[in-house]
Order: C-alpha cells, then sequence, then structure tokens
DNA sequence: CGGCAAATGATATCGCATTCGCAATAGCGG
DNA sequence: CCGCTATTGCGAATGCGATATCATTTGCCG
C-alpha cells in the first residue's frame, strides 16, 4: 500500500489503519475504521484509531465526510470534487464522481454561490436486487 | 397567528414558539427558538422548547432541517420539496425553491435513486453587500 | 370560583462520540 | 542489543445536545 504521512515512529496500527481507508472504495466510519484495521491489529483500540484520524487530516491525507445527521466518514483526501449516495438499506455511502455542475441558477438573487454538495439517497446495486446487505465488517470489501 | 397542533391545553409557550417558527423565513435552530419565543415568554425554558418542537413534529406541523456536522433546524413541514443554502459568515440557513429536477444521470449503474438533497454554500444576501451580519437574535426577521 | 391534571422552569441526568491520563509497549537511532 | 520516548490500549473523563425529574404554575371544565 502506500506510504504514511510524516509520522516520528512506523507502527501497525497506523499502517492498517492508512491501508483500510485507502482500499475501502467508499467514506468509512471510525467504528468501521476500527472493524477493518482491526483484522490486521487484533487488539486495536477506537483511542489509537481517532488519534490516527486526527493526524491523517493533519497531514491531508484523509478528509471527513460528513453527511446529515450522521456521524463523519472519511476517505483519502486526494479524490476530486463529487458527491455521495447513501443506500437506505445498507447505509453505506458511496462516492457518485459525476457532477451536475453549475448551480447558480438555484441561487436567490443577491446571494453569492461559492460550492454545493449533493446527497442522493436510494439502494445500492446490492441492495437493489435484494440481497440483503448489512453495513458490517462482512460487507466492507477492504483490501 | 395560525393553530396549534392537537395539544390538550393551549399555552403561551406553545403558541409563542409555533408563531417563531412559522413567522421565520428560514429554518431555526432550537436555540435560536428560544430565543425568539422568549421575546414573547421571557422566562420560556430550552426544556419547553424541546417538548413542544418534538409534539409539533409527531402532528407533522413542523419538520428536522438537517446539515452535515450541524445541530438540527425546524421549520413548517407544508413546504413543498425544496433545498437549502448556508451563508458561511452570518451561518444563517435559507431555503430554495427551485430544484434541478433529476438526477438519476448522477446515479451509478445498478443503483436506484429515490431522492436527493442539495445544499448550497456561500454568502446571502446582506452578507454578499459588506454588511456584517451575525447569527443572533437581532438578525432573525421574524414576525 | 375550585380543583385536577397538563404544562412549565430549573436543573440534574443521559447518551454517545470523542478525548484524556497513564502505565505498558515497541519503534528506531546509536 | 540498549535506551529513549513516541505510541498504544484501556478505562475514565469530557462536551454537549437532548431528555428526565419534580415541585410549581396554570389551562380549563364544571
Amino acid at each position: 500500500m502506500g506510504d504514511l504521512p510524516r509520522m516520528k515512529r512506523r507502527t501497525r496500527q497506523h499502517q492498517a489503519i492508512y491501508d483500510v481507508i485507502v482500499a475501502a472504495d467508499r467514506p468509512l466510519l471510525a467504528q468501521e475504521i476500527l472493524t477493518l484495521a482491526a483484522g490486521a491489529v487484533p487488539q486495536l483500540s477506537i483511542a489509537t484509531v481517532y488519534r490516527t484520524i486526527k493526524a491523517l487530516q493533519e497531514t491531508c491525507t484523509i478528509k471527513a465526510v460528513l453527511l446529515p445527521g450522521q456521524n463523519p466518514r472519511y476517505e483519502p483526501a486526494d479524490h476530486s470534487h463529487h458527491h455521495y449516495f447513501q443506500c437506505r438499506q445498507c447505509e453505506r455511502v458511496f462516492d457518485v464522481e459525476t457532477c451536475p455542475g453549475n448551480l447558480d441558477n438555484l441561487v436567490p438573487s443577491g446571494f453569492t454561490l461559492e460550492d454545493h454538495e449533493i446527497i442522493l439517497y436510494g439502494r445500492c446495486c446490492e441492495c437493489s436486487t435484494g440481497t440483503i446487505v448489512l453495513a458490517t465488517a462482512s460487507t466492507l470489501n477492504v483490501g
């Protein structure tokens, strides 16, 4: 996997957390990161997950993905502008690469538009087919 | 002002809270509701605000407006489908009545789109003109 | 007007994500 | 291989929005 950001020491915990975030094809909750990285470092602590998340954010290696009313998820920071799709069944959040582009026509007159966020809701591919998929470790295809 | 939802007794507190939410032209935080309604009922308690919000939601009189990483705001439930604009300076949230419409082309193949949310960020009319406006009671033009 | 129970205000408490404190562990330079 | 100290794991503590508790107030019906 890739390189870790500048930390004074290289540890199995940091590497496992970093690997899991990079390998995932979608933003992960802190708890998901813990569950997944615990596959490589079984006794991994949630405190270490939070500490590492914070360090990775400070070096702009990962960024937080905030959805309304939900805990933060994290994904690599090098993704270009994109949006999100949340499955209402398995609750997983997926990146949506396309963007409708200019939304200036939505803005009330006198307002200045600087940025926008679009969140789509529905059923993901697997949940659309009738497959029952819950957001547990077993459904997180990482690595 | 309008009628209150079915509650066993009519109180000044309920009426003041309801009035403030209806009169506002934008979704309000619980704290904003407290500040504004306290104009009519000075000793109003935050507990009563939360109790009334809950009751008004249960009767579908108001609904929660959730923005990423922020506390819930509340607005009348009878508004049609719309989106939101948040001013990055005064932090107020405004309704945006227009909607770009069909977003099916954004959805990855195999996914089923059921709903969407769009949040615009920038400067509101007042903050675009250089006027300094902070989200305090004095800036909440209610009633 | 009287009386009962709903509603309120003040404050304590909860829930829960996140952070802290500290002893134990383990990178890594020498 | 040593030793220093960054890092970890564990459990306790924190922060804060929201809710519960309870004595007091107040609608409201008769």
